[in-house]
DNA sequence: CATAAAAACAGAATTGACTCAATTTTAGAA
DNA sequence: TTCTAAAATTGAGTCAATTCTGTTTTTATG
């Protein structure tokens, strides 16, 4: 039926998050004061936290959006990947890598990752070790294609590694996000190189 | 000379940091106030944010004062190494691991780790990232100590490797202190799992 | 031993996230 | 259409970190 209530609901939520990425984006997370927030997306104080938790659930939203396109376009990549353990594994992390500040600044992924350390068991900390979980597990992915494909050794321990090149992954992405001089390039070449490592381990 | 003001000025800092150790502890992070840690300190408000820059700087110093025991227990491992690649990391896995939770709490912990990727360019923010440096520079020279007693290839980049063991370590580590319920001994053997990869590959 | 400059202290005032009791709006039954 | 209970909205009020400004203490100097 599609009432009345749903169909506003719908749009405070989308008014909300709208006015706090731009505020966001252009005032910084902590500049973007919650009064400023309402103001702009045209509802009460009191009618942004009935949406959500706490400002950090409002920045949790915005993060999986982004977060959720990587996903997508990383199922292209364990689809068909390179023919070549290493430029596979190079692919899918480009992709994360060259997406995350396409909707999120530095500045952003800072507060986000914070934010889910501090405050794990919140409707953001949750959904973002979900995020988490869902990108090993796609690297995970990754690597079982490519020992159905005869490129990795069978008798690897792909659940363990999935979760090594994750989370070595994610760790230099979190130091990349902490220094805003850091490049994207000297990023990946990092990860390429720390990576090769394991590629000469596991290859056939 | 040490005049008056220093004698004055190192005390307080310690009655500071004493006051916090133990609010933090029995009250939390967030629980405990800076009002209460001022009253506990004998000091004033004022006082204590002329001597640190914010809440977060206070709870570094505790951190700092943890990780640098640490690090002086992992001196042990890395200058007389068990002959065996795998014990070898565990053991220096173990020492972090084990001693992590001696005077921080979990909860202590999250708060640290949010406020120092949140404040890369605090004071606490750029301490934390030395020492998470630091413990790095500790597995890479574990490993350079594993390749001059021929237990480790020579061809294999230690640097790399260094970071890829300590980005892995940190990551899991930083998963268990989010989960309450996370017991240590499953944490060292999901790392342990995780290494057994690297040493695979690297051993002689 | 006075005295002025510098450093440190104190705590009231400010600020901004979040709460809550009162009010308004909606859904749907009569 | 009218009425009522449930759902949603509102914004003034609360709470705690941080800032700010005047005061006190220490040091250096003649």
């Amino acid at each position: 039926m599609s009432g009345l209530r749903a169909r506003q609901k719908a749009d405070r939520h989308r008014r909300i998050i709208e006015a706090a990425a731009e505020l966001f984006r252009d005032a910084g997370y902590e500049g973007a004061k919650i009064e400023a927030i309402a103001a702009q997306a045209e509802v009460s104080i009191g009618t942004i936290y009935n949406y959500y938790q706490n400002k950090g659930d409002i920045l949790g939203a915005i993060v999986s959006l982004e977060v959720n396109e990587v996903l997508n376009a990383g199922q292209g990549v364990v689809a068909r990947p390179p023919a070549n353990v290493g430029d596979a594994l190079d692919t899918l992390v480009g992709i994360y890598i060259e997406h995350s500040l396409h909707y999120l600044s530095k500045e952003m992924w800072r507060q986000a990752m914070a934010i889910s350390t501090q405050l794990p068991d919140s409707p953001f900390g949750q959904a973002y070790t979900a995020l988490d979980r869902a990108l090993t597990e796609q690297i995970r992915a990754l690597i079982a294609r490519l020992q159905a494909l005869g490129l990795v050794r069978q008798d690897i321990d792909g659940a363990a590694l999935g979760e090594l090149i994750f989370n070595n992954m994610n760790m230099m992405f979190i130091e990349f996000v902490k220094r805003d001089k850091a490049k994207i390039p000297e990023l990946r070449a990092a990860i390429r190189r720390q990576n090769r490592i394991l590629v000469a381990a596991i290859g056939v």
